[in-house]
DNA sequence: CTGTGTGCAAACACTTTGCAGGTGT
DNA sequence: ACACCTGCAAAGTGTTTGCACACAG
């Protein structure tokens, strides 16, 4: 309930309001969020411009972590406790339902690739699309 | 040079000054491109409004396919022959230099990835970012 | 009290749509 | 000749910035 305010705590963010608010919905849904799904969802209505500037502000702290999306725009999601603000793990596989539209972290680790030589990378992002379980069970 | 003409053909495409000069920029360019890639690189210049629907044809029609981008934004690369326009075959790799900038497509197979039960993905795209060989070298 | 967050307004950037005229086949 | 492309203008949508005030610590 209030695990938001530990979490902006831990993150040495001052707890406002618009924070804590939005900090909910992640805990809530656990499936990645844009600017849209997070306006709506507020039960008070928000400033377009605060969302878009707390957004970035707990991207940058390592809150939340950017979620690709086909369609060009961007989604965030919660980093889980492996990621502390200096150290991420952000090699994650996330999954996109064609039917629902949901964008949800898969648990499972991007697998081991073979890179051409000379190549070094930094970090893996994973996106499969197709039916959720969910959807696929109605 | 003109294998733009041949592939315009191929796709059952008007072959117009726009769509050839656009075509060309990727068959030179070997890596993924966005919209203002495209302004800038055409050496006649065109509509804005042309790119996007001449982008929007290529990739209905098949020619091109979609590039995740971690800035939202989105680009486009040119189908290899592997893809005809009914059946695609886009699990591709694709690595962007965060030196330089470019994204392009490695030719390696997403590996297989347990899924958890009840999944059925269509698509697979993974995006590594990274320093690519051309810049680790320098 | 001080620095930071918020709201409002406006600027800016990106993308889409309608229509008239031009071009490829 | 016909269908389809293109350019222009305008509208629609998404994002950023500046400034004054409010609020958390």
């Amino acid at each position: 309930m209030n695990g938001s305010l530990q979490l902006l705590k831990d993150f040495r963010l001052r707890s406002t309001p618009g924070r804590v608010s939005i900090l909910n919905i992640f805990l809530k849904r656990n499936h990645a969020l844009g600017h849209a799904d997070i306006e709506k969802n507020t039960p008070a209505q928000f400033d377009r411009v605060t969302i878009y500037r707390t957004l970035k502000t707990f991207l940058d702290k390592g809150l939340i972590h950017k979620v690709l999306d086909d369609e060009g725009g961007l989604k965030y999601a919660l980093c889980t406790e492996a990621c502390s603000s200096t150290h991420h793990h952000h090699d994650h596989v996330h999954f996109k339902c064609s039917r629902c539209g949901q964008t949800s972290c898969l648990s499972i680790d991007v697998p081991a690739i073979k890179l051409p030589k000379g190549y070094k990378p930094t970090e893996f992002n994973l996106l499969i699309q197709g039916i959720c379980a969910h959807c696929a069970a109605r």
